[in-house]
DNA sequence: CAAATAAGCGTACGATCGTTCGGTAAGACG
DNA sequence: CGTCTTACCGAACGATCGTACGCTTATTTG
């Protein structure tokens, strides 16, 4: 058997693609080499590239890694910071905020730089990215109907999701390019008036 | 002299811009490279290079061009077609919609990519992309300025244009996604609600 | 203990990258 | 006409890319 456990080497391959994440949030999808990778993780070039089949599998498994650390970094502790007082909608959007706020990733939220590099592309990386924000789309869509049912208001969930998303999409955009100092502010102002609750 | 007159030499340039914004838009702007343009436009890749001091003095180029596109593609025919029904700022959010929907750009909007891309690193591509949000927020809150008080309503210049960016933004996610066959009358509905006015 | 297994390394491959340099030839000007 | 300027090309450079192939070596298994 291996030369490490089973263990050891996920616990590897873990790390690997939790730097992997982070430089790609930078430096884009494309942006990441095995060399420049397994440099900063003291692995050769090589050992590196035996984790994954082929450069487009590696990517496809560094969105699979992300998808897993935005679920654990706002949908999970959305869903259970919720209380009486807010919704599982709106402690979400809270746990969004900070995560893009406080970034999970050094370059901002990954999806969305990984959406702009591959939406004009074909193959299994760019369906990948779009099977997250589909996801992403039909989740919140049913926590604004799950909120506004709790509010006793009628809401249009995928108007209302898609205008989250906007908010939370500009967010990160004007957090990442520094042109508005007041954005976190202003995307609390949208969001509290789409919620019709302080966020 | 030259061996072809300047106007010549200024319409190739422009020409190598054009293809140049239109690939960036797909395969971002270090997507760009010396060989595959110059192949693309029959000419040779150390031709090709001349016209440019280095690569980043290239991207800035392109960059500085695409700024003038989104010029004559949404500003000015904004300003031109505004009537007595439609606000400068309604004609400019109409003309944004057909560049978002018919993209001048093949990947879509090449700023929205551009910006991602870049937005976590330094330097003066970076400077430049910035530049142009930054003079677009400026201008937007002009016109919602103005919009308010034709409309005579009282508005947050600076949040409504932080809300309209958020639509415009996430209109071009959902669109070069495909994640979303609604996305357009969900944007336009969200516009027609900030503006007060249809869209 | 010996054999089998596979993680990881070193090396090499062809391709492409940005950049540099000298040569060619076409137009402008004396 | 001769000279000068310069757009453009061809070739080459060092570097880095993704990928492939053996080899070493530690661990597990019979």
């Amino acid at each position: 058997m291996p030369r490490r456990s089973a263990q050891q080497v996920r616990a590897t391959r873990n790390a690997v693609l939790q730097h992997s994440v982070e430089i790609a949030s930078v430096h884009g999808l494309d942006g990441l080499s095995f060399g420049q990778i397994a440099g900063d993780m003291g692995l050769s070039k090589s050992g590196l590239a035996g984790y994954f089949a082929s450069k487009t599998e590696w990517q496809l498994a560094v969105v699979e890694h992300a998808r897993g650390v935005f679920r654990e970094t706002v949908l999970q502790p959305g869903r259970d910071t919720a209380d009486a007082d807010a919704s599982p909608l709106v402690s979400t959007c809270r746990a969004w905020l900070t995560y893009l706020e406080e970034p999970a990733f050094p370059g901002g939220c990954f999806f969305v730089a990984a959406a702009a590099e591959f939406d004009g592309r074909e193959g299994p990386v760019r369906d990948a990215i779009r099977g997250m924000f589909t996801d992403l789309r039909a989740q919140l869509a049913e926590l604004v109907a799950e909120h506004a049912a709790l509010r006793g208001r009628t809401m249009d969930p995928e108007q209302t999701a898609f205008e989250l998303l906007a908010t939370m999409v500009c967010l990160n955009h004007c957090l990442r390019l520094g042109t508005d100092p007041e954005a976190g502010a202003r995307a609390r102002r949208s969001l509290s008036g789409l919620l019709d609750h302080r966020v």
